[in-house]
RNA sequence: GUGCCCAUAGUUUAGUGGUAAAACUUCGGUUUGUGGUACCGACAUCGAGGGUUCAAUUCCCUCUGGGCACCCCA
C-alpha cells in the first residue's frame, strides 16, 4: 500500500482480490444448486454437517501436508488476539474429519455420510473459475473401507452434476495404493526420472525433489514423452489395494458410469490413498476444461489428525462457482424464490399508511408481492409494475382504504375488479 | 508467485496534451387515481499514487483490480 499521504484519505471501495459479491440471480443460482445437491445427497443417505470456517492451522498442515502448494503458498493463516494460530479452511475434508474425531463419532454405526456446503479460501492468483473465496459442495463417507462406498460417492457426485445440467461426464480415475505401495512406487519412479533427468525441465526437476508424483501430470511435452515409459502405479499396487481398485471399477461398470483410468492422475493433497478421481467440465473447448469435482479416499487421515482408530474414508469436493458459470448449467431456482405475481400500488397518504397492513395480510396468505411504497404517483408505480412484468397489480387508494377493499388489475387486459380485503386471498388464489 | 494484455458514468462504448461525448439504466419533473410513448432535468475529481509538461483523462513509472497462459487447483 502506498497511501503515504494522509491517513484520512478516502479508501478505495473494493472487495479484496479474488473475492466478489454474489447478488440477485447469481445468488439464486448458487442457492438453487445447493438445494438440488442437498436433495440428491439426502437420497443417497448423506446428512448435513457444518464446520467452522476457521480451524487451527495445524489441522490443515497435518491433514493436507507440507510440501503441497495449498499449504505452503495458499493458506490464509492468522493469529488471534489470544495468540491462537488459526487458518481459513482451504478445503472441507480436514474440518469434517476433525469434527468426526472430536465428537467421538467412531461410536456410531459406520460409515457416517456427510454433506456440507460453504466457502473455502485459497490465496491463489485469480483466473477463470478460480477465486480466493470459492464455494464447495462436499460429500464425505467416513468409517468404511469398502469399495462400494467409493462407488456410491462417485455415483452421488455424478448425479448431482447431471441434475445441474451436465451431460457426457467422464470420470478420470486412478489408485494411489496403500502407504507401502506408494512408498515403493515413489522410489522406483524417482529412480526412473533420475535416469532421464536431462530431459526434464527445470520446473520438473524441482518437482522431482519436492513431490515426484507431480511430475506425472506435468504439461511439459518433453516430460510427457518421458512419462510414456514411466512405471505406473497400478501395477505396483499391493493385493488389497489392487482388489479394492478392481471392485470400484466393477461397480462403476455395473452402474454404467463411463470412466478413464488415468495413471498420471495424482492429486495435490497428500492425504489420499487408493482411489482418486476427477471430473472435468464437459463440452469445454479443448484444453480449457476445468475440474469441477474431485476427490478420493483418505484412509490414513484420521490417525494423522490424532484419532486412535483408523477411519477409512472417501470424499469429494464439487466446485460450485465453476458449475454455475458453465453454459450447460440449468438455472435451478431455489425453493424460497417465488416470483411475485402481484405488484402492490398505493395512492394517497391514508392508503400508504395502511399499506403495510395489507402486505402483511398477503404475506400470511403466502402471496409474495412487489411494491414501491416510496413512490407517490400512480403512474410512476404502474410504470415500474409494467417493467417488472407481473401479471397483476393491486391498487389501494383513498377510497379503497376507507372501504377496506382493493382494486385488482389484470395487466394484460387492463380489466379491474374491486375486491374486499377479506376476500382478497381467495380471489388471488382463484386467478392462479 | 512468473509472463502477456486491459482499466473512461450503474452498464456498454466514443474521444482528446488544454479537466470529457453517446446510448441504456437509475432518480426527479411535466402528471399523488390509472402504465409501456414523448419531453425536461440530475448523476464521471476519466481505477489509485507519483513523474514529465505552462497544462495530463491522454505520455512515462509504480500500485491496485480484471482477463489469459504457466504454477496450482474446485
Amino acid at each position: 500500500m502506498s497511501s503515504n499521504k494522509s491517513e484520512s484519505k478516502k479508501q478505495d471501495i473494493a472487495s479484496p482480490k479474488g473475492m466478489r459479491d454474489i447478488i440477485g440471480d447469481e445468488y439464486y443460482k448458487f442457492q438453487g444448486f445447493f438445494e438440488k445437491a442437498q436433495e440428491v445427497a439426502v437420497y443417497y443417505g448423506f446428512t448435513p454437517i457444518e464446520t467452522p470456517i476457521l480451524e487451527f492451522e495445524s489441522t490443515f498442515t497435518t491433514a493436507i501436508g507440507d510440501g503441497t502448494d495449498v499449504i505452503d503458498k495458499e493458506m490464509y493463516a492468522l493469529k488471534t488476539k489470544g495468540g491462537d494460530a488459526l487458518a481459513m479452511r482451504p478445503e472441507g475434508t480436514a474440518g469434517v474429519m476433525r469434527a468426526y474425531i472430536e465428537n467421538g463419532m467412531t461410536n456410531q454405526p459406520q460409515p457416517l455420510l456427510f454433506y456440507y456446503y460453504g466457502p473455502m479460501f485459497r490465496h491463489d492468483k485469480p483466473q477463470r473459475g478460480r477465486y480466493r473465496q470459492f464455494y464447495q459442495f462436499g460429500l464425505e463417507a467416513m468409517g468404511s473401507e469398502k469399495s462400494i462406498i467409493d462407488a456410491l460417492l462417485i455415483k452421488a457426485t455424478i448425479t448431482i452434476l447431471e441434475e445441474a445440467g451436465a451431460k457426457d461426464l467422464v470420470v478420470q480415475i486412478n489408485s494411489m495404493g496403500d502407504k507401502e505401495d506408494r512408498i515403493s512406487y515413489v522410489k522406483e519412479l524417482t529412480a526412473y526420472y533420475k535416469k532421464h533427468a536431462n530431459g526434464l525441465s527445470p520446473l520438473d526437476q524441482e518437482r522431482l525433489k519436492t513431490n515426484p508424483l507431480r511430475v506425472l501430470d506435468s504439461k511439459d511435452p518433453a516430460t510427457i514423452e518421458i512419462n510414456q515409459g514411466a512405471p505406473d502405479i497400478v501395477s505396483h499396487l499391493g493385493t488389497p489395494a489392487k482388489k479394492h481398485f478392481k471392485e470400484v471399477l466393477e461397480c462403476l461398470d455395473q452402474m454404467g458410469i463411463s470412466y478413464q483410468i488415468n495413471k498420471n492422475l495424482v492429486r495435490g493433497l497428500s492425504y489420499y490413498t487408493r482411489t482418486v478421481f476427477e471430473i472435468e467440465e464437459p463440452s469445454a473447448e479443448d484444453g480449457t476444461a476445468l475440474t469441477i469435482a474431485a476427490g478420493g479416499r483418505y484412509d490414513l487421515l484420521a490417525r494423522q489428525l490424532g484419532s486412535k482408530k483408523d477411519v477409512p474414508s472417501m470424499g469429494v469436493g464439487i466446485g460450485v462457482d465453476r458449475i454455475v458459470e458453465t453454459p450447460w448449467f440449468k438455472d435451478l431456482a431455489p425453493r424460497i424464490m417465488k416470483k411475485p405475481k402481484v405488484y402492490f400500488i398505493q395512492v394517497g397518504l391514508d392508503a400508504k399508511l395502511k399499506s403495510l397492513n395489507v402486505i402483511e395480510i398477503l404475506r400470511k396468505a403466502h402471496i409474495p408481492v412487489m411494491q414501491a411504497l416510496s413512490k407517490d404517483s400512480l403512474s410512476a408505480q404502474l410504470a415500474v409494475a409494467e417493467k417488472s412484468g407481473v401479471p397483476y397489480t393491486i391498487i389501494f387508494g383513498q377510497k379503497e382504504a376507507m372501504e377496506n377493499s382493493v382494486i385488482v388489475r389484470n395487466m394484460d387486459t387492463r380489466g379491474q375488479d374491486c375486491i374486499p380485503v377479506s376476500e382478497l386471498h381467495t380471489y388471488l388464489k382463484s386467478l392462479k
